[in-house]
DNA sequence: CAAAATTATTTCAAGTATAAAATATTCAGG
DNA sequence: CCTGAATATTTTATACTTGAAATAATTTTG
């Protein structure tokens, strides 16, 4: 058979196989494995159309609507990553001419970073493609599943934001 | 204020604040965000209670219902990892005592990881100090929020799964 | 205002992750 | 039984990620 001449896990996933188990545990390994499955499609898609990796395309969508530009900090804060990450990151969009990074004027600690002209109208391409797709996920699901859905995570978002400062 | 002394992102996240866009977009976004927070406290907790890590863990729990073992190739797909990453993570659990890895006496090209019994007991006191995390992530969400979301992510994931040949 | 605390970022070490190429072994035909 | 296709895993190169420690600049305060 043969699945796609690369190595490609992402594609099978038993869900754990979690056979008993409380209800909570089994919907946190199935929205894993849900949010795994697209990720894992969005990234090969970007790699496979435009030899981008996923962590690039998501700093270049935050900075798509900043037309200003953002803060690294307020950008990892974003990102939902570590400043560390961020440096490496923004240095090899910097190398490739997609990304601007300038000292804050006002607050010489600080760097802001922004979309260079490149960047910009490379994004807009990546970004019409990256829509095609994930709408292409989202094919079978009825729209009143999606506003459920949509509901319900901000809930769940929202409990697990909430109670964190367990023991 | 100082947060926790760590460089410490996961805590605020904006979702990206999609202002615009398609419904199924947002709901990516959110089903993401919401994974990410989730999977970060998780993580943080187990390191800081147990000093292991996520993807450890994530091994020791598939190998614990499996006490005959698993192949690699097995072990990667329910993983949803590559088979080359398998390699360094099984082998640090190796050295540290907690899996044995030993080759398959009906195939000579396939190893077969298994607990050890150290293994085995640390991880029944790791999975129980983690479910206990993950039922407080839950803690305001109601049992009819938790099964509708199972229904839905159902039919997400599996739309997601078959809709992946396109172009 | 100078020392102390805070904030913004980088550096570092270790681990995780992918995709592609390389190895080794098994299996299917001829 | 020998060869070529298929399978199981490892290796390699590169990139991502974290948490902690280090740097540097700003703000707070005694």
């Amino acid at each position: 058979m043969s699945e796609s001449a690369t190595d490609g896990a992402g594609s099978v996933d038993l869900e754990a196989v979690a056979r008993g188990g409380k209800a909570e545990l089994r919907l946190w390994l199935r929205l894993l494995s849900t949010a795994n499955i697209i990720s894992g499609r969005i990234r090969r898609h970007l790699r496979a159309k435009f030899d981008i990796t996923l962590p690039s395309f998501d700093l270049m969508a935050q900075l798509d609507r900043e037309p200003k530009g953002l803060r690294l900090g307020e950008l990892s804060r974003r990102m939902m990553v570590t400043n560390g990450n961020l440096t490496g990151l923004v240095e090899r969009l910097v190398q490739e001419g997609l990304v601007m990074r300038e000292t804050d004027p006002d607050d010489r600690r600080a760097f802001i970073v922004r979309l260079s002209k490149a960047g910009k109208s490379k994004f807009a391409a990546y970004a019409k493609e990256n829509e095609r797709l994930v709408l292409s996920l989202f094919d079978d699901v009825e729209p009143e599943v999606v506003r459920a859905l949509m509901g319900n995570l901000a809930l769940l978002k929202a409990s697990a934001s909430r109670n964190a400062a367990e023991r």
